[in-house]
DNA sequence: GAGCCTATCGCGAAGCGTCGCAATAAGGTG
DNA sequence: CACCTTATTGCGACGCTTCGCGATAGGCTC
């Protein structure tokens, strides 16, 4: 199903913005915050307000092209859904991230599973804690 | 240690806002955020400013008086340290709140100690996924 | 208590994100 | 293509939170 079938279907329309944005995040590498995605938008069309922006996120969202996700307490990170999936550690103490591997998520996700019958999105907020780096090293 | 004495030790100092802002956490009931605190201290201290409150409560963590949950992606929430531990899921289709128990919480963070020597705040942030109920009725 | 140093305060501004509103335009009908 | 319905847009305002600044006041010394 292409991509303008998938908006009509859902009752939504294709606008210029909307493509734009959902190119904007497809190019991009990694994580990209609205506000890298609103500049690379703004090259092409630059009266595009942010509100639009962060509206055609969450459509692009619900269609399941794209994902968000929460590195730190800031800033909203969104990546393209069909990217594969990891969840992050981050540390509090000195701010470094760590990729957890789907095994592990599996895993824990696994437990969610039996106890709570709550099927987890582990990958949606970073998990904080100290790295290994600043746990061994105690003092300073 | 009393804490007028972990106050001095830290090199911190021991104001009148501090104290109603470090009251007003430790006699909530649950997870208040800033703006609940903001309130309580008025009641006593109108002149108090926002930016008050939120300096005070990150000083406070330091010091490990009170802490801070994210349980949506909205607003913080604080609550004293010496609560019970536990960890929260978060429905994105209904909302609802569960309570994650310290032995799932503790099972999920060995397994991060292994795998990646990460020590985890399992209770920092909630955990976000498809409540049962939500699961058990995939339609609507 | 007077005087000093500086942590803290209140305030205004700014950043991220959401919402309401009037104007625009996408998409469907004839 | 003319016309209609309404999803979407840009804008301004607002909520939550952080930051910089000059004023205040906590804590120490004499
Ligand atoms: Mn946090
Ligand atoms: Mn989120
Ligand atoms: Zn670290
Ligand atoms: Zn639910």
């Amino acid at each position: 199903m292409t991509l303008a079938d998938a908006i009509h279907a859902s009752g939504k329309r294709l606008t210029l913005q909307r493509q734009l944005v959902l190119d904007a995040v497809q190019r991009a590498r990694h994580h990209v915050t609205a506000e890298d995605i609103a500049r690379r938008v703004r090259a092409k069309y630059p009266r595009i307000g942010p509100s639009t922006v962060y509206r055609n996120l969450e459509a692009l969202e619900e269609l399941g092209y794209v994902t968000h996700t929460h590195l730190d307490d800031r800033v909203t990170r969104w990546h393209r859904a069909d990217s594969h999936p990891h969840g992050h550690l981050v540390c509090r103490s000195c701010g470094g991230e760590t990729e957890v591997r789907p095994p592990a998520l599996e895993a824990m996700a696994r437990r969610l599973r039996e106890l709570y019958r709550f099927e987890p999105d582990l990958a949606h907020s970073a998990i904080v804690g100290i790295c290994r780096r600043c746990r061994d090293v105690p003092s300073q």
